[in-house]
RNA sequence: GGGCGCAUAGCUCAGUUGGUUAGAGCACCUCCCUUACAAGGAGGGGGUCAGGGGUUCGAGUCCCUUUGCGCCCACCA
């Protein structure tokens, strides 16, 4: 840290070799970012206590992913936050993570490479990747091989992400960097989870679950993603003892077979007389009970439901509640199963659907149906809601699979009820931001899926013991000592064992799965903060102060880091969790890459300069969506320009040696004074915009009118105290506000620093009211301004240059405001090129100003 | 259907607890190539604060209501 300037201990340059003739902005990017990682600017430096530090909770970019101008947004708030507190005199915790693990890693792997993954393969030491990837014909890889070029890819694509940081000036101590999938990031992921389990906060569990078929995986309920799916109500007859028809209405005839009850509401009326009846399913002829079930809803459809093992959430409601017997026919491949099913009364059409995708066998079945006559009428095309996994392209289908689930609240009521207290227990910038939180919680219905039939990612630290017929006993897991961690169980073998009684009976097996990256990257501050790896650094930076994140994954990442905090810790990760906006395309509409709308970050950090996109970044508040647009970025790069320009120019001038006395300046510094306050408290409020406005606007007004008014004086005879004044007046205000703008502009305001102090500005301390001298009077510079107004509009009208001399000026208004102008007469004339009388006359109203010229 | 947010100048947005004539930037028009800055500077035009109702001496601001837009959740028969 650098001391407070004084202006009597502050070398002042006396030559103006530092300043630049031409100053611009290219360049500054390398130029700086080299400079602050060679001379570790933004280290952490462990400090006494507690109070001193400043902790936040970065979130980690998907590195397999790729980054858009709405990253390079929600990444500069935090920075300017972080820059804020560290200039506040904090020790800033601000690491960096990669989310390098899991399923885009996978998928990215997939076709940049050209390969899949085969679990049967053995490892091949020797494997090169195809010379030419052909993401159709994708060669299969061992495990092994496949996840060493996971390795291998994101190695090169956190390159790509710490250059685009670096240029954007994110002030991140890279000397903590994590990746959700090093060894250190699985420790902590399956020492948490053996914590959860020893708890009965994890658990495994048999139950219908939401299946990806495209990535043969289990998803979680926040991973849905409702899209609008084209379908077809097909009407079709069951029937009753006495063949009389019941039709129902079906989106998705193919399930027949998996039908196991005719569902209505015990109110409809026109379903009374069949409840405890039975009917028989067309085509198959099985019996099927006809039920009553409150979720049944009369106007939807016919009013009468078939529930099927399992068509969507609501079957599983009913096979639930109603006790229904499984009758499964769709696998983990989407296709229906090969063998028929056994409960089939009428089996031999069966044949016609075997083996096939959902699409074919849902053809297949309409055929069969039409010609039973049992379809009624033609299929009517609908649009209806479907869920996918927010990853994938096709419909999720409903299977039953042994999974892992983390409890959530989701079906405990208590648990719910604590998990919201948490949410109100946090502070939310901005605040409305909660109720997403609390809304997303109330509307849980099961656990937390953790489980992924994926392979690059941690796997679960869980061995099952095989019986005498090589069965799994699930009911026992063998698991490792937290000392063993990490492991691989696919590799590593539980205590008490051989590596060969893997997978025969009376041995054991791995647990074949993978985590959720969710669910590694729930425990970031775990990860972070050296959660029992490194005490000393977690009592200093546990529970964090921030957690920056934009509004899209509150109900992923936010509320992961609640539960696994909550569970291990009993509290809160972080005090405040800080939400971005999106930046959306001109039309409003979100950017994707499907839509061809993503703005590249590297384009516009190109074009503008990173303290331009980085000032346009700061204009959109906290949680505001703001479209993108280019013209904005070309403002903030104007700001940045005029940051040197200006600059330039008072260190040309000589450095004052003396007080600042003069009554204009004095005004002008008190001006700065309460825009410091302004700044500050709006910071304090994490309401960057404002305090960036607060200074902006100053700024302008002081490079507008300050600067033109002092200019003749502050060129002036040395040792004159008026000339004196100035240029101190100048220095001081210089220095305050390259200050105020520097978590804006890291760039600019350090190549300006750079050019007249030692050290860097952004290690120098925030700026305070007590910097500046007392006595001065706001409404001074105000009136000077409004004078200046009045004279350049009177040369404005006249069609005249602003360097036309005034032969005659007259001033009237308020008698106190007149006495303000009288003090700083001799600038006036000097600016407003008076030659001639000026008069001061009082009068009633608001200042005026009347103007002859020559 | 539930929740949240938004609606102020052509565009993007400020407008603190209600208080003079509603502000800024961009865009537009006019002028000025002034020795820090022409990707500049100066000056100017432009608004029924979405509609309706209410509270109040006074409403962009508070209450009710209508409409439109955005996001999240639910809605798959």
């Amino acid at each position: 840290m650098t001391e407070l300037p004084d202006q009597t201990t502050m070398p002042a340059p006396t030559t103006q070799d530092g300043v630049p003739e031409r100053p611009v902005l290219e360049g500054l990017e390398a130029k700086w970012s080299a400079t602050w990682a060679e001379q570790g600017t933004y280290r952490f430096d462990p400090p006494a206590s507690r109070e001193q530090v400043f902790s936040i909770d970065t979130p980690p970019p998907t590195v397999s992913g790729s980054l858009h101008v709405g990253h390079v947004f929600s990444y500069t708030h935090t920075d300017v936050i972080a820059r804020y507190q560290r200039m506040q005199g904090k020790q800033v915790f601000y690491p960096m993570g990669w989310d390098d693990n899991g399923l885009p890693t996978e998928r990215r792997v997939q076709n940049f490479y050209g390969v899949r993954c085969d679990t049967s393969l053995p490892y091949d030491p020797d494997f090169t990747p195809p010379a030419n990837p052909d993401p159709k014909r994708q060669q299969p890889v061992s495990r092994r091989n496949f996840v060493e070029l996971c390795h291998e890819l994101t190695a090169v694509d956190e390159q790509v992400f710490e250059s685009l940081w670096r240029t954007l000036g994110l002030s991140v101590d890279w000397n903590h960097l994590y990746t959700t999938i090093s060894d250190e990031s699985q420790a902590v992921a399956q020492k948490a989870f053996l914590r959860n389990f020893a708890r009965g906060e994890a658990y495994l569990s048999e139950a219908p679950t939401l299946w990806d078929i495209t990535f043969g995986t289990a998803v979680a309920q926040a991973e849905l993603e409702a899209r609008d799916y084209p379908g077809a109500y097909h009407r079709v007859a069951f029937h009753a003892s006495d063949s009389s028809p019941i039709y129902i209405e079906t989106t998705r005839p193919e399930l027949i077979p998996a039908v196991c009850a005719l569902i209505a509401h015990p109110d409809d009326e026109r379903y009374q007389a069949l409840f405890g009846t039975t009917v028989t399913s067309p085509i198959f002829g099985v019996e099927i009970p006809v039920l009553a079930h409150p979720a049944a809803e009369p106007d939807k459809g016919a009013g009468i439901a078939m529930c099927c093992t399992f068509g969507d959430l609501t079957d599983v409601q009913w096979w639930r509640e109603l006790r229904l017997p499984t009758r499964t026919v769709i696998g983990r491949d989407g296709r229906l199963h090969a063998e028929t099913p056994a409960w089939l009364t009428n089996a031999e059409p069966y044949a016609e659907l075997a083996g096939k995708t959902t699409f074919s066998a849902r053809e297949a079945m309409v055929a069969l149906l039409r010609a039973s006559g049992d379809l009624d009428g033609e299929p009517k095309p609908t649009q209806r809601k479907a869920n996918f996994y927010e990853k994938g392209d096709k419909p999720l289908e409903i299977v039953s699979t042994r999974q892992w689930y983390i409890r959530n609240g989701g079906r405990d009521d208590d648990l719910k009820a604590a998990l919201l207290a948490r949410g109100d227990e946090l502070d939310w910038v901005p605040d409305h931001m909660r109720h997403r939180y609390s809304n997303w919680v109330n509307g849980l219905n099961g656990d937390w899926l953790i489980s992924r039939q994926r392979f690059f990612g941690v796997p679960f630290p869980v061995w099952y013991t095989l019986d005498a017929e090589g069965e799994p006993d699930y009911e026992n897991p063998l698991v490792p000592t937290e000392a063993e961690l990490p492991v691989d169980p696919s590799s590593d073998v539980p205590v008490g064992f051989t590596a060969e009684q893997r997978g025969v009976p009376g041995g054991f097996i791995g647990d074949p799965d993978v985590m959720d990256t969710w669910a590694t990257s729930s425990l970031t501050p775990q990860i972070a903060c050296g959660w029992e790896t490194d005490p000393a650094l977690w009592e200093l930076t546990f529970p964090m102060d921030m957690a920056p994140q934009a509004h899209d994954i509150i109900r992923t990442w936010l509320f992961s880091r609640v539960v696994r905090s909550h569970f291990e810790h009993d509290a809160l990760p972080w005090k405040r969790a800080t939400i971005s906006g999106f930046v959306v395309d001109p039309d409003r509409k979100k950017m994707s890459k499907s839509k061809g709308n993503v703005v590249v970050p590297t384009e516009i950090l190109d074009k503008f300069g990173s303290d331009a996109v980085r000032w346009r970044a700061a204009m959109a508040r906290p949680g505001m969506d703001s479209p993108f647009d280019e013209t904005q970025m070309k403002v903030g790069r104007r700001l940045a320009m005029k940051v040197l320009n200006a600059s330039k120019f008072i260190l040309g001038i000589p450095a004052g040696t003396g007080e600042v006395t003069e009554p204009v300046d004095l005004a002008m510094l008190a001006s700065l004074s309460t825009v410091i306050s302004g700044a500050t408290t709006a910071f304090d409020e994490f309401d960057y915009s404002t305090a960036l406005e607060t200074a902006e606007k100053f700024f302008w007004q002081f490079c507008d009118d300050y600067l033109e008014l002092v200019k003749e004086r502050a060129y002036g005879a040395d040792g004159q105290a008026g000339s004196d004044s100035a240029r101190s007046a100048l220095r001081l205000a210089l220095d305050v506000q390259l200050r105020l703008f520097a978590p804006f502009l890291p760039f600019v305001t350090e190549e300006v620093w750079s050019w007249w102090r030692t050290g860097s500005v952004h290690t120098s301390p925030w700026p305070t009211s007590g910097e500046l001298p007392a006595g001065g009077e706001v409404a001074l510079i105000e009136d000077v301004a409004a004078a200046l107004i009045g004279i350049r509009g009177a040369k404005s009208n006249a069609k005249a240059s602003m360097k036309a001399e005034v032969s005659r000026a007259e001033f009237s208004g308020p008698a106190e405001a007149l006495a303000r102008l009288q003090l700083s007469e001799s600038d006036l004339r000097a600016v407003g090129r008076i030659t001639g009388s000026l008069e001061f006359r009082p009068s009633e109203g608001a200042l005026q100003v009347s103007v002859a010229l020559v």
